[in-house]
RNA sequence: GUGAGCGUAGCUCAGUUGGCAGAGCGCAGGAUUGUGGAUCCUGUGGUCGUGGGUUCGAGCCCCAUCGCUCACCCCA
């Protein structure tokens, strides 16, 4: 048997009964972002290799194992985007959007990790990411945190918890690092493997480890707290007081890191226990350093992103408006069909909103007619020899009891206008 | 990359100590030659993931392999 040609492991498709639910969510996503003010960009799935090692960190998971990179024909290295923070700067330094103050701006689409699937976790997945660029006070970090919040309101979810911490200045970054490593080598024997590793590259995410073993060398471990610099103390301070004032709870967990190389000062994560082991739906932070470290004048920088899968599986989301047709067109005979194409083109010239099936693919009136039902249209229209001879169509009602009516060919829409303002 | 569980019809799943591969749903047709839904009848459906082994005989036992799922790792 020749072996049935199959997707790639860990990229979905999204058949016609899932995308009506992924449209709702895009939709509400889209109406909050446009009511703070915030603009879509659209950025390409392929970048250069080093766009996503130098913002995202040579030594993070991501850039050294899960990337979906290949030499282009010219030599040149690429990967397919494994988030969007990094494209969004490119963009925008390359045509000087940083130049001219606050930009707000949002996208949405596919990205791409070589990580084993599991529950909420593919290697083609969909975000959708925000990010503010320009702004270096905690207000911006609030506001994201309230647009977040607003969302979960929006989708009826209440069990989405807030965590937040602040990473500090570079400098600080570094003098606490410095200071982890000395503590944790001064316990090396009780750590695992990876924590080993992470030692030398990333010492910081030790302090992630779900590593039952760890937990209580972790829970002793300084605190990043007692390293801030007196600037980021202030900004974090500032924040708190912000979501305090807006009433948006929240708990500080000083050994939220991240992943990403290219944090600091504010980083936060909206977690949920109902998706099993991969909580966090959206999580983000600052990147001051991001866009000058690419070249760009010092521009200050927060975003976040959600993860739609995760959100799909969370959120109850009703179909979009109908997805039923309104009108299913049955005909039969000789010259039935050419005829039945026409009016229901006028149909739809004159009722550009309603969904007008005409029946294709031939067959019997009873076939016809289960097909009109099982399409879930309201009414039927009917042409067959009869009307045809008569120059009229039948109208049927297909869910309400109501009898049967036949109108000449020129008053169809207007009937169908009558029978539509009585539904 | 590591570990565990699972692969039987388009879908959901039965399948006894190893003895003729099944049901429901779906789809197609009919009972009713121009009228759907409820009911009844008929039909359509499969290299039992793949390859090897044990056996008179394998969907079932053994080995390998591929795929899916969940978990570790990591992350949205």
């Amino acid at each position: 048997m020749t072996e049935k040609i199959q997707a790639i492991r860990g990229m979905n498709d999204i058949l016609a009964d899932e995308t009506g639910r992924w449209q709702s969510l895009e939709a509400l996503i889209r109406r909050v972002l446009e009511q703070y003010g915030y603009q879509e960009i659209r950025f390409p799935i392929l970048e250069k290799t080093e766009l996503f090692a130098h913002s995202i960190g040579e030594t993070t998971d991501i850039v050294s194992k899960e990337m979906y990179s290949f030499v282009d024909r010219n030599g040149d290295n690429l990967t397919l985007r494994p988030e969007g923070t990094a494209g969004c700067v490119r963009a925008g330094l390359q045509h000087s959007l940083f130049q001219t103050g606050v930009q707000k701006l949002w996208y949405n689409g596919p990205m791409f990790r070589r990580e084993r699937p599991q529950k909420g976790r593919l290697r083609q997945f969909h975000q959708t990411g925000v990010e503010a660029f320009g702004l270096p006070g905690p207000d911006i970090d609030a506001e994201l945190i309230l647009l977040c919040a607003r969302l979960w309101r929006e989708l009826g979810l209440d069990d989405i918890t807030l965590q937040i911490n602040s990473l500090g200045s570079a400098a600080a970054r570094l003098a606490y690092r410095n200071v982890l490593v000395e503590y944790f080598t001064g316990h090396k024997d009780q750590l695992d493997e990876d924590s080993r590793a992470r030692l030398e590259r990333n010492p910081l995410r030790i302090l992630d480890s779900k590593d039952p073993d760890l937990q209580n060398l972790i829970a002793n471990a300084p605190a990043m707290s007692g390293y801030l610099d007196p600037e980021s103390a202030d900004h974090f301070a500032g924040l708190q007081e912000l979501l305090t004032g807006a009433g948006v709870t929240f708990t500080v967990n000083p050994r939220l890191v991240r992943g990403l190389d290219y944090y600091c000062k504010t980083v936060f994560e909206w977690v949920t226990s109902r998706l099993g082991a991969q909580g966090t739906v959206c999580a983000g932070g600052r990147y001051d350093g991001m866009v000058e470290h690419f070249g760009g004048k010092t521009t200050p920088a927060v975003g976040f992103a959600l993860g739609m899968e995760r959100l799909l599986e969370l959120a109850d989301l009703k179909e979009p408006l109908d997805s039923r047709p309104d009108l299913y067109f049955i005909h039969a005979g000789a010259g039935s069909e050419a005829r039945a194409m026409q009016l229901a083109e006028q149909v739809r010239d004159a009722h550009p909103s309603l969904k007008v099936i005409l029946h294709c693919g031939g067959g019997g009136m009873k076939s016809q007619f289960k097909k009109a039902d099982r399409s879930g249209a309201s009414l039927a229209l009917i042409l067959a020899e009869d009307e045809l001879a008569r120059n009229t169509v039948a109208i049927k009602h297909l869910r309400r009891d109501l009898p049967q009516r036949e109108v000449a060919w020129p008053a169809l829409p207007g009937a169908l206008s009558e029978l539509l303002m009585n539904v």
